[in-house]
DNA sequence: TAGAATGGCTACCGGCGAGTATGATCCACG
DNA sequence: CGTGGATCATACTCGCCGGTAGCCATTCTA
């Protein structure tokens, strides 16, 4: 990126001055994380963020303008992760299964990054109407991404028919939660949890002893739900397990 | 302690009053849950729930020692419920995958009363220690129970063989996680939602058609787990499928 | 070396909200 | 009637914390 100019130019240095307070301002977003991460949002005082990068307050506040832009753009920082997630795995050519799989994993990733709680625990109330919106808008995001994989998987057959908005609050919920009880250097990584957790979903609780006289209870099964036709001859090459 | 007099001792009518101090104070109560429900903790001031009884601060004080105290009453009352639903399905003769459900529903219904924005979100920071530790035994209190259920059922071949702890964390995660998005007047109850995803989690994502060349991905498989003769006689004889 | 830009600090303000001191009111009971 | 406890309001204290004003140090530019 700064290879733009040629390296003599004098706007170098300053250019590299911006970098440098872009360095800084994430350690400060960084450590804000880490402190609402601890102690809570609102047990955190500026102070005490400011104690952790070792600064005083004002110069917290020459990198962000206040105290709510800063849970904003935590919550924007651990929510990326998850968008990328979307965005990668939307050109992959496997059964909806496999990508919405792919998709929770990096999901769980990001629950159980520092930016977790943050991304998580974010309450609207806590925040401008504006900003609000905005995660408001986020999260929908995210919800819907996964109601359509959801969807994407009935058509294909990868995946069971089921409501897909139940389902996916009860995904999401899930992963969600980890942010409440995970702590950074526990045994497992964030994807490691969404892997156990992938398993419990994909598999379900009842033995596969039980499967057959199973009337499926599935709410919302609207057309094609049981219509085994609806099985998509690709999926059944099972291509990529695992 | 006066209410150790005969009913018609002199006493009555100041045991009336008691009453009514108990109703009242269980009042106060209800409204700071609602209000915590609303605005969250720290965005609601004593005033605010004193203003929704239309009393002022001092009263609300009458009732209850601080802030604190009230957010605490809060959690109880919510967690109570689920207790009780341990309790009384501990006694019921019935597969230990259906005496989970039974605990889940109950789960369910508990997070999405007024009460389960404080069961769930009680946060440990914003608590002094010792109400903290009592909090955290009583969550801990429900997550074993889940987990014993969860190994019952895998005793008892009611359930497929998984980790405990992680499926426990799972189920649980996306119940409470159901107190982050339900509003009261919603279309569904919290009881509905319950069945919802119990119907997900039993059942599981994946198509029954594939279950073929599943391999059993399960950690913690210490023994019996593969072990297809583990899986108990009493089972096979499926007593009461709903 | 002047001067501007950048980065940081000390010291303060103002408001919000938890909790309290004080006393008024009502009502049961002697 | 009047006494004492239960109930509640007015009006305060006080500490915490978000946010700011203004000053100093350093570094880059010309």
């Amino acid at each position: 990126m700064s290879s733009l100019k040629d390296p003599g130019s004098p706007w170098r240095a300053s250019r590299e001055r911006m970098r440098d307070r872009e360095v800084k301002r994430d350690a400060v977003i960084r450590a804000a994380a880490r402190a609402f991460n601890r102690k809570g949002y609102h047990n955190t005082s500026l102070d005490d963020i400011a104690a952790a990068l070792e600064v005083t307050k004002p110069t917290v506040y020459y990198y962000v303008s206040n105290k709510e832009q800063l849970l904003f753009e935590c919550f924007v920082a651990g929510i990326e992760g998850i968008r990328a997630a979307f965005r990668e795995t939307r050109s992959l050519a496997l059964p909806a299964r496999e990508r919405l799989k792919a998709v929770l994993r990096h999901y769980g990733e990001a629950v159980a990054s520092e930016f977790g709680w943050c991304m998580v625990r974010a309450e609207d109330q806590d925040l401008s109407p504006d900003m609000s919106a905005h995660i408001k808008a986020m999260k929908s995001e995210i919800d819907q991404g996964i109601r359509r994989l959801l969807r994407e998987g009935i058509q294909d057959g990868s995946i069971h028919p089921c409501d897909p908005k139940m389902t996916a609050f009860a995904l999401a919920g899930a992963l969600n939660w980890i942010a409440h009880w995970y702590r950074e250097s526990q045994s497992m990584t964030g994807t490691e949890i969404a892997e156990a957790f992938i398993a419990v979903f994909e598999r379900g609780l009842m033995p596969r002893s039980q499967n057959s006289n199973e009337d499926p209870t599935c709410r919302k099964s609207k057309s094609s739900s049981s219509r085994p036709g609806a099985r998509r001859s690709a999926r059944s090459k099972a291509p990529s397990r695992r």
